[in-house]
DNA sequence: CTATAATTCAAACGTTTGTTTGAATTGCGC
DNA sequence: GCGCAATTCAAACAAACGTTTGAATTATAG
């Protein structure tokens, strides 16, 4: 197991940098140790200390070389969508999502990225959650802000639980590409990206436009009402149908 | 704080997986300690390994003990759908979605099951992923079948690759409500769990009735085709699907 | 009560963790 | 060559981890 780049010339930073990316990726943050890190990326133990001063701060180096450009060409895109007279929602879903699986697709093999992002996002109590988002935040509000205008009358805290689902379905899928390939016993070639960009991006779109029915009718809401544990009185907490308070 | 209940007479065993799926959920299972679980079982440190074995017996009964009456009644709820005539894709979303959010609601402030299982699925190159994935396979197979039936003439790849993207914004949902609060700066309720099913409900059906236009006509694909290296050519390699790594 | 099993407990085990140290080595301007 | 800073290195640090042990305690049965 070679780990050292040999091919072009790198330092010792990028080397820690790259070792602790693919890890993190693959291992997770918390059962990565910098002994592996080390030792993948063919540097002393105490290298991490004199160049990131802490574990913490290699995770922080990790997650904020790669944000940078990430989030500068998603709001790239996002202008690019906005100079278009009608406001597409296409646009901007593949303006939020195509950076990333782009991203997945050239670190194909080696830094998988992508994935500890989708990773970082799912994860609580954290720092590490927290870091990213606030790495995100101002993509976040301007994204938030294109599809309130292009969905008019939408409420905002609809638009907020549609970012969310979108965000959820991206990450999941950046995480574990393959988790589809599990599922489906080879059906699913998570190499597709083009593919994949596509399917995902017709998948929200289709989402983000749907008919908000208000409350379901009562009828319709559940083919049936009655079934047995949570009936009992237990917790009815909330009053019926959406939007109190 | 308390920690160990007394209105009820719990064992000791029970305690522990209270207190066990409570702190994996807040801090990660890597992250969690047998002293801090024990710490707040009330109960002493070898009690784990006198009941579970080991840690990962713990873990592995915290997910036996909830996942479940969680996939039967998902079983349960997809058999209804599947009754009525014209099968209904929002009622299969419904019946895969609603278990979920259902014991998210149950649990408020409490255990925290259903945002544990939300980031098992994002654990790569762990026991924990693979344990949740064995658990779910039958209902993975199950619904996927129901959704194939709902949705003729969509090949088994797009079902596959809409049902990974309906478990992440599912998961990501279950993971972290108290996400959409930070997005939203409170604008959004994690608690109104009856809003958040009809939300993640529609748009979730709407992406799985999305339309399929192929191939996205060629000048579509992207805006523009200037930056980075690997896009010279054709990105459109869609027959083949071959893993050329 | 006695005997026997079930359970709890404090203490320690050996590893592994992130971190620190101080000397050895290297790179480079002069 | 020399000198100085940057970097690398082996070794050790205390702390935290999962695990084990064997005795103390409690419950159960005869």
């Amino acid at each position: 197991m070679s780990a050292r780049q040999v091919s072009t010339a790198t330092g010792t930073r990028d080397d820690l940098l790259d070792a602790a990316e693919r890890l993190f990726a693959k291992e997770g943050i918390a059962r990565t140790s910098l002994r592996a890190i080390t030792a993948a990326a063919g540097a002393n133990l105490a290298s991490v200390h004199y160049y990131f001063g802490s574990k913490e701060g290699l995770v922080r180096a990790v997650f904020a070389r790669r944000f940078g450009p990430l989030n500068r060409e998603r709001l790239e895109l996002l202008e690019r969508c906005e100079t278009a007279e009608p406001l597409r929602i296409s646009c901007l879903v593949d303006a939020f999502v195509a950076p990333v699986l782009r991203m997945l697709a050239a670190e194909a093999g080696t830094s998988h990225f992508a994935r500890l992002v989708g990773r970082a996002l799912a994860e609580p109590g954290d720092r590490v959650r927290e870091l990213v988002l606030e790495e995100l935040r101002e993509v976040i509000e301007r994204f938030t802000a294109a599809f309130a205008r292009a969905l008019p009358g939408v409420p905002r805290r609809e638009i907020l639980w549609r970012f969310h689902f979108m965000v959820g379905a991206m990450a999941h899928t950046a995480a574990g590409t393959d988790l589809a390939a599990a599922f489906s016993g080879g059906v699913c070639d998570p190499g597709d990206v083009a593919g994949l960009r596509r399917r995902l991006g017709q998948f929200l779109t289709a989402g983000w436009k749907a008919a908000r029915h208000q409350a379901p009718a009562a009828t319709r809401t559940r083919p049936t009402a009655g079934r047995g544990a949570r009936s009992s009185g237990r917790q009815r907490a909330r009053r019926r149908s959406g939007v109190q308070r």
